[in-house]
DNA sequence: TTCCAGGGGTAGA
DNA sequence: TCTACCCATGGA
């Protein structure tokens, strides 16, 4: 076992981060909410499989152990431990401009004090665009168990539990054996069909996570994919830091209608009006909605 | 049995 | 751009 620990920006706050949205509950990260830690089965470029645990340190770090290694931990793997979880906490993002934007505001004053509105990616954009996909027209629950039958797929830890499939893994599947073992519908095919092309080299979706590439042009290449819709691709882009486009599902529907006297919307029209004069950050101000109706919940 | 979920594709206007 | 209709899956 290996440890070694990444900084973070002033004003990250791990848990907050760690339960930002669903991926925390879904496979291969693992969630312990009493510890606080976040766990991870996890494929290196060399093909290892590890578990990560992850956890806050007292002084702005995340604390990354590391089991499984069969040779203790390389650099160049510990180069590529930090960058995948940077990746996923999202940890060169500055939100200061969105919390100077919240602050303004009395009802979203809660954002800043609770240090949300950092959101849990996955380390490559492959698995959030996998997972989101087992997002739409589905229940949470289904979800679940949807995501859960793929990661199975996924290479196997020595001790339980498997890494997330590559996209060469499922290509390699026959498209009809993948959704006999996933269950996912006629979300299967187009699952299938963007695995392929990744590992055809066709898609580079890594390359998305490039700043210099506006939002606009970000999002016509989600919705070019089959299976991503708006709510999907507005989805996708708050994961890889965009946060000017919407994403508004069912739940967003509820948000709305809590926070408005119990009156739904007559359109998504009026919610995107609603939005509106949030500018650039409308995208997460609208997920915040959501995130406070389910702590309201719970 | 019917409805529907953290919707999306397609045809037709 | 908008609408109607279809799409699998499984829980309620």
């Amino acid at each position: 076992m290996t440890t070694f620990t990444i900084p973070t920006p002033p004003a990250f706050r791990f848990w907050p981060t760690v339960t930002s949205h669903g991926w925390y509950v879904l496979s291969p990260f693992q969630a312990d909410a009493e510890a606080r830690t976040l766990g991870r089965i996890h494929q290196l470029d060399d093909g290892q499989v590890v578990r990560l645990i992850l956890r806050a340190d007292a002084d702005q770090h995340i604390v990354v152990q590391v089991e499984g290694l069969q040779n203790g931990l390389a650099p160049a793997q510990r180069n590529e431990i930090s960058r995948a979880l940077t990746n996923s906490f999202n940890l060169d993002r500055d939100l200061s401009d969105f919390y100077a934007l919240v602050r303004r505001h009395p009802r979203y004053q809660w954002i800043e004090d609770r240090a949300a509105g950092r959101m849990l990616a996955a380390p490559t954009v492959w698995e959030d665009l996998a997972k989101t996909l087992l997002t739409t027209n589905t229940t949470w629950n289904l979800t679940q168990q949807m995501n859960a039958r793929l990661t199975t797929l996924g290479t196997a830890y020595t001790a339980g539990g498997h890494a997330f499939p590559t996209p060469e893994r499922i290509a390699a599947l026959p498209p009809d054996d993948l959704n006999t073992h996933v269950r996912a519908g006629y979300r299967g095919a187009y699952l299938h069909q963007l695995a392929a092309r990744i590992a055809a080299g066709e898609l580079d979706v890594e390359s998305w996570r490039d700043p210099a590439l506006p939002s606009t042009e970000l999002y016509q290449r989600v919705k070019g994919l089959k299976g991503f819709g708006d709510y999907a691709a507005g989805s996708l882009l708050k994961l890889l830091g965009h946060f000017d486009r919407l994403a508004t599902d069912t739940e967003c529907r509820a948000a709305y209608k809590a926070i408005h006297n119990g009156v739904p919307a007559q359109s998504d029209a009026e919610i995107a009006a609603y939005y509106q004069p949030f500018g650039l950050w409308r995208g997460l101000v609208q997920w915040m909605d959501v995130m406070e109706s389910s702590l309201k919940d719970s």
